[in-house]
DNA sequence: GATTTTTTCTACTTTTACGTAAACTGCCTA
DNA sequence: TAGGCAGTTTACGTAAAAGTAGAAAAAATC
């Protein structure tokens, strides 16, 4: 499962400046090697024939100031919202000017598209290894929990969360929020299954994936890296309490376990 | 307490023209009686001595047709976003043209802070009456909850959920945001409480109530009024899954009770 | 080193929406 | 019935931010 490498959201932290002048990629540090070949990407294979495949690692880099420019944007956005990130907040981020935005995306729109878009697909692409990785409907769901309270912790899976499609051109609102309800059916379905193999309490599983999926989601607004607890920790805690519930079991002996852990303030190490 | 007089809001409905033409307050046809009289309203006595003491009923229908102002604005905040929506629409949904708002409101910044804070106290409200109300701290917390699932599926609370307060002058923000955080302290506290008294798992206090809010705030996000489920049902069914957790329990005998009752389609009786 | 292609910038136009000035309507009172 | 006041309107000023044109700079290629 590909979720191993996601760049550490350092999220509030403001980018320095690299060189003197014009340094595009550079919120978080992004990974300058490409980081998800979402579609087709390396359509010329490396020895390619044609006399057109000059510059391999051109559209690489280039690819690569794409992302910078969609990650500070989902920073921005997730920080001050969508229309009150103007498109100079933005470059001025990545030290540039704001017509270098427009050789890079279409408008603004498509930006948050895009974003929105990234997190979304990492989730499916989430639930589909969990679904893939086997087990019990109960562990798929819980592997799906883990999965999405991770991502909403992320830069482009709190654009899910805080930036509302209501802010957005109709069709494209329309096919964002088709992705948005693609999450929830699966979990739903997932819901349901467990009712079904028992291992899950009889309920209404559109109701109990609400409620799961907004204690989760609820994550990324009040998540900070610098907080408490690790993005993991955190996810264990909120899925305990989910499984569990709030309440003291009063006839078996407490077995919500109290994993109190002091955070291990991540050394920016261990790739 | 007072949550019996709230107005159900009948949310995605366009207001209707009532006379030929200027006619303020319309949405949701909120009642033109002084919706609650927040701060100190009612300062000149009906009998009061003072030659000025004109106009009785007057400052009561300014202030009819300013809350029909801010309920409007709550209204399209939600369905729109707050940047999204012009004051010119705010204008248009009520029938009249824009300085008219601002014979009512200082500016747009104003409408939303009045609107959140509105939400706010309406909740802030809840708790207190909860905590009067007694009994223990599960008891008290319970009330809380169905307190809090009520409000945001109202204009105003949704305005809570919805709408970031991102979108704010710093000082405004930093007022709102001490507001909210004083709800997540009085969930906190309660969740505190309740591990105390034995009726709560032991668990770490902010984090079970990031979970309570969060789960209960979700519902802002997708209730519709013409849904499946009245606000009710949906408030029991959120806190009973959030108390008993979503796992079966395999030792106690399902104790979960499935109230799967039909919503009896509310008939705009029963005042 | 010249030329072409890629990338970025300065300087501008356009649009949108907040907010205001000043005038108009009609009711209430003197 | 004249005047004042509450409430509303039309018409406008202004600012912020999206988006564009065309030139300059940098990099690759010949």
């Amino acid at each position: 499962m590909r979720f191993a490498t996601f760049n550490i959201g350092a999220y509030p932290e403001p980018c320095q400046k690299m060189s003197t002048k014009k340094a595009l990629p550079s919120p978080t540090a992004a990974p300058p090697v490409a980081r998800a070949p979402r579609a087709a990407r390396a359509l010329a294979a490396p020895g390619s024939a044609s006399p057109w495949a000059k510059a391999p690692e051109r559209e690489q880099q280039r690819q690569a100031k794409r992302d910078a420019v969609l990650q500070a944007a989902a920073q921005l956005f997730n920080e001050r919202g969508f229309h009150a990130t103007s498109l100079d907040d933005i470059a001025a981020r990545l030290n540039v000017s704001k017509p270098t935005l427009y050789y890079y995306v279409k408008n603004k729109d498509q930006i948050l598209i895009e974003c929105v878009r990234e997190g979304l697909q990492m989730t499916i692409d989430g639930i589909e290894a969990s679904r893939a990785a086997g087990g019990t409907a109960i562990d798929q769901l819980m592997a799906c929990m883990r999965v999405y309270a991770r991502i909403v912790t992320l830069d482009f899976g709190m654009c899910l969360i805080r930036v509302g499609d209501e802010e957005l051109p109709p069709d494209s609102r329309k096919e964002l929020r088709r992705l948005k309800s693609e999450i929830d059916k699966a979990f739903r379905r997932l819901v349901a299954a467990g009712v079904q193999e028992g291992s899950i309490a009889p309920c209404d599983p559109k109701m109990t994936a609400f409620v799961i999926s907004g204690a989760l989601s609820w994550i990324g607004r009040w998540y900070q890296p610098d907080g408490e607890f690790t993005p993991e920790q955190i996810a264990e805690q909120c899925i305990a309490t989910l499984c569990h519930g709030v309440l003291r079991r009063t006839d078996a002996p407490a077995p919500v376990r109290k994993a109190r852990a002091v955070k291990p303030r991540t050394p920016a190490s261990k790739k």
